[in-house]
RNA sequence: GCGCUCGUAGCUCAGUGGAUAGAGUACUUGGCUUCGAACCAAGGUGUCGCAAGUUCGAAUCUUGCCGGGCGCACCA
């Protein structure tokens, strides 16, 4: 019996008894927290007493009489406190509510074609612990879309093109003195991301002292040059022109295009390794076009504004602000690539749901695009769902900045989580690894922000990826010892077997609901506490050799089900041996 | 200034209308000749930022205030 079924059981009851002119959604069924109190408790009869003008003791003793007769699962009705109705079930009901919540799936999203766009890192820049943030929680959200019945593709949007990668470009050439594109031969594999990354907070740095006095105003020149360089390359299809110093048109533009393909190489390698999988990158050199055609053609007919020579989107009729959609020089802004990067991904998927996870800084942002665009393509944003989350931080609340290179990055985490794995247990094991941090970062609400402790974030006890993992092997362990686990059903349950069956069925209840918020932490507090209590149970219940292992076994299977099947959604591996 | 977002134990966080507000961590102690001790058990902490309101009932809803973070025109 799930929530939900219970919950309109007893409206079916309360219409039955007390009238059928009532609000049911008022009342709440919820799981108790303590065994006293029953499995379920209902305030049904608080809610609509004062409306009948009766005292709710007498309204639920009316009711709980109702709903014992209801179903032969419900074993005991009480009426406790101010008017509490506490129902607990039979054994033999909790045994099958365990059963049948191993198999469960919600269909929310039966049939539905969803894209999910996160992590959407730039090109040219280092991938540092909030892209190994925002990356595990959109993996855990399509995952979640996944299980519910959707086809999710999953797709990655970036900037390679734009003044980041103006700036990065000019240290680049500077650092390349005339060599150009050979130059870059010099550079090691392994260290390309790494030299990349140095090269933007260069530019950056020139870039911004550039304004300062006593420093060569020829800087931001340059760097300016180069951006309409490499837009050129996209809209022109090649970069043309003066050149840039002395180095050719030509030659800029080949560093570029094999230091974006270096930082496309780079994603699909730390993608691989986290074990995240894109079917798409959308550059948006590729959508900027699109975005930048449907801004113009939208300005003739009124949508946008023409305003001290750029095109912008006038959110304030909407309680919004005005965000530039394109520059007084003519350039694509983020805005109008957004814009693009919507139509195209209509083009390409025709979706009936479209989920954008970003952090929650561009939440603003995001509505001036989405409320321009819903002036001529109302059904496309209405299909879209715009999903934040807080941003990592630093303990003592400090924000990292790539720009200042005062950063984690991502490759650091994996390394810091993989040195705690080896000094516990003497090898690394990437499989436990990744658990311990997807597990640290998708513990959490999504919404606030997130205070980064490595520490905390590689440990492999108390409430951690680890420690699930590890109650899973713990259980998997004991399978193994019998050939198969004999089909028996569940019957009659012991005190600690029944907590677990319990437990167990929870299962779906949890899952509906992380589907129904697209939040993945209820997954990850509720497979906690299961492992907990079945931890418990494995202290003080023999299964091996006891005279209930048949029993013991079908229940222990179904837990580890449960908890592999709720790991996977999270992302993280259930592996049957550590 | 306006908007968004957050404020719960020393720290990191669950709990968002229900009963005595919970975990982890840290600290102390006990438990492996028995299915994996990455485990279990015991030990105690809160002006739920403040104040008013709504309610039979508020950490949860409303309003105001205080505090942190982010955003607000050609950056992404």
């Amino acid at each position: 019996m799930t929530l939900n079924q219970l919950t309109s059981q007893i409206g079916k009851i309360v219409t039955d008894t007390l009238g059928s002119d009532l609000d049911l959604s008022r009342i709440a069924v919820s799981l108790t927290a303590d065994a006293k109190h029953g499995d379920y408790a209902t305030n049904a009869a608080m809610v609509y007493a004062k409306d009948l003008g009766r005292s709710p003791r007498e309204v639920a003793a009316e009711l709980a009489a109702a709903v014992k007769a209801a179903s032969p699962d419900i074993e005991q009705v009480e009426v406790a406190g101010p008017g509490f109705i506490n129902i607990t079930l039979s054994s033999q009901a909790v045994a099958k509510s365990a059963q049948s919540a191993t198999n469960f799936r919600p269909d929310k999203y039966k049939g539905k074609t969803v894209v999910a766009e996160y992590s959407d890192p730039n090109p040219f820049k280092v991938l540092h612990v909030g892209h190994l943030y925002t990356s595990v929680v959109g993996d855990a959200i399509a995952n979640l879309i996944e299980n519910a019945g959707g086809t999710v593709h999953r797709v990655n949007f970036g900037g390679d093109v734009g003044l980041h990668v103006a700036k990065t470009m000019w240290a680049i050439l500077g650092e390349l003195g005339g060599d150009g594109v050979d130059g870059l031969d010099k550079i090691p594999a392994d260290k390309r991301s790494d030299w990349m990354a140095k090269a933007y907070v260069e530019g950056t740095r020139a870039y911004d002292e550039a304004s300062e006095e006593g420093h060569d105003p020829q800087v931001k020149l340059g760097i300016m040059q180069l951006n309409r360089m490499i837009y050129e390359v996209w809209n022109k299809g090649a970069a043309t022109g003066e050149p840039y110093g002395d180095v050719s048109a030509a030659e800029v533009e080949a560093v570029y295009r094999l230091c974006r393909k270096w930082s496309y190489e780079y994603f699909d390698a730390f993608y691989g390794r986290i074990g995240t999988k894109f079917e798409k990158y959308y550059p948006e050199s590729e959508v900027a076009p699109l975005g930048l055609a449907t801004v113009r053609k939208q300005l003739k007919l009124g949508r946008y504004q023409e305003s001290a020579g750029a095109v912008v989107f006038e959110g304030e009729p909407h309680g919004l602000h005005t965000r530039v959609f394109i520059t007084s020089q003519g350039l694509p802004t983020y805005e109008a690539k957004d814009v693009g990067l919507v139509m195209t991904k209509w083009q390409d998927y025709h979706f009936d749901q479209s989920v954008v996870i970003t952090g929650n800084d561009i939440i603003e942002y995001m509505k001036v695009v989405l409320k321009s665009i819903e002036q001529y393509e109302p059904e496309l944003v209405a299909r879209t769902t715009h999903l934040t989350h807080g941003n990592v931080k630093l303990a003592g609340n400090q924000k990292m900045s790539s720009r200042k290179g005062n950063f984690l990055r991502a490759v650091d985490v994996l390394e810091l989580a993989g040195e705690a794995n080896k000094a516990a247990n003497g090898h690394d094991d990437e499989r436990v690894v990744l658990g311990a941090i997807k597990y640290s970062f998708l513990k959490q609400r999504i919404g606030a922000d997130l205070i980064f402790i490595p520490e905390e974030s590689v440990s492999l006890d108390g409430n951690s990826g680890p420690y699930l993992q590890y109650a899973h092997a713990r259980a998997r362990s004991i399978l193994v010892k019998v050939d198969k686990v004999p089909p028996t059903p569940l019957v009659e349950l012991d005190v600690a077997e029944r907590v677990l069956a319990m437990k167990i069925s929870e299962y779906a209840d949890v899952v509906e609901r992380s589907v129904d918020e697209l939040m993945p932490h209820h997954i990850a507090t509720y497979l906690y506490e299961l492992a907990q209590i079945f931890n418990r149970f494995y202290e003080g219940s023999r299964v091996i050799g006891d005279e209930r292992q048949e029993q013991r076994l079908q229940l222990v299977k179904l837990y580890a089900d449960v908890l592999g099947a709720g790991l996977g959604i999270l992302g993280i591996e259930a592996p049957d041996r550590l």
